[in-house]
DNA sequence: TAGATTGTTAATCGATTAACAATC
DNA sequence: TAGATTGTTAATCGATTAACAATC
């Protein structure tokens, strides 16, 4: 309730708060503050004091924030202290590369599941994961409890995964199929088309 | 300058708009209209009227919009009736994969470049192109008149590389490294980092 | 202490929605 | 014609920014 109360705008932002604090941290930066932050990232100074305050208070004035703690902080606040078992749904190309993806390490992510329909696919190796029937998936995704998944499947046949995934207890998914998918509204969607993004760009370009 | 005018945030929709439109025309559908739009993508049926109106009268009253025409329309403000030429930066997992990915057929983009450093993948296959040396890249780029680029080399990276992007003429750039990148304000950057978007679903769930 | 920066309120800005005349 | 849907204006809603007292 509380939670629900908080844009949805500002949470995406918090991931990006995030992935600059982790890189201070790595650079070894102990301090930092809104006006430092807002170099860094484009935002207002007071977007992101705004933001932050919407949780708790997690600076000093006169000082800013302690690098370390606001990160310790946002990440409970985004639920990844616990690392998330992932499914990915189809392994062609983009299931492939994602079962490969570096990027979920440390980031509270771990692919753990990946399935296609594919007879020829079916039973091989994809990194360290073992591409399991998607006729088993329903029951398998719901045995394992896992709760976020990903969409690599061809455009046709998206809704019907997501059906599936619904179905089987998922609560999140991450789409890179270019349609968008109908799902109840406890279910979240996040759409990933470069496609899309690259359009957007040559509306600018000559 | 009238261009300038117009919101970024209604830009990002057309490619949107225009997705739908394509799926509907491979479904044979000649006609749709904004209530017909709103219910498949789920923005209001008035959002999609006043941002298509931003661009012209393309609808009739009582009918609607003939699909084919409006899409027709939506590329060419897009800027999408040519095919660009689009470089890759990193021939790691994810370069790879965006040398193979076939999304972007059909909606605007050939990938026709890839460059890595590393000397073991120099001169290897990936897809259709051949890895070449990123010392080389800026004059390569600018001599085959590039202007669209995307960015798949580890955090650490991304900035001199795309710093050598926009030395080598690039104008828009669609970065898959997880940092955001300073570049002058000609030059467009798109972000893709999936953890982030996972992120923000987790914040949802419990 | 003096300087810096937070958290927060009020003001501004921009985006979305509702409503409807025009008209196909 | 009657019904439907556009394009657009005005009203509403929400997000961003500016400003500043509190305080480290």
């Amino acid at each position: 309730m509380a939670k629900k109360a908080i844009p949805d705008i500002i949470i995406g932002r918090l991931p990006i708060y995030l992935r600059a604090l982790e890189r201070m941290q790595q650079a070894g930066q102990k301090i930092t503050s809104s006006k430092d932050l807002s170099a860094r990232l484009g935002f207002s100074a007071a977007q992101i004091r705004k933001d932050l305050s919407q949780f708790g208070e997690f600076g000093k004035q006169g000082t800013g924030y302690h690098v370390e703690y606001l990160s310790k902080q946002l990440r409970a606040i985004l639920n990844i202290n616990k690392v998330w078992d992932v499914a990915i749904v189809g392994a062609g190309d983009v299931g492939s590369a994602l079962a490969h993806y570096k990027g979920f390490v440390n980031r509270g992510f771990q692919a753990t599941l990946i399935f296609d329909n594919d007879p020829a696919k079916i039973g091989k190796k994809v990194g360290n994961l073992i591409v399991q029937d998607t006729a088993e998936m329903v029951q398998t995704i719901r045995e394992a409890g896992v709760k976020i998944a990903m969409i690599a499947v061809p455009a046709d046949h998206a809704q019907e995964v997501a059906d599936q995934l619904v179905e089987a207890g998922v609560k999140a998914i991450l789409n890179y199929a270019p349609v968008q998918l109908s799902v109840p509204e406890d279910v979240h969607v996040e759409y990933i088309d470069p496609a899309t993004r690259l359009q957007k760009m040559t509306y600018y370009l000559e």
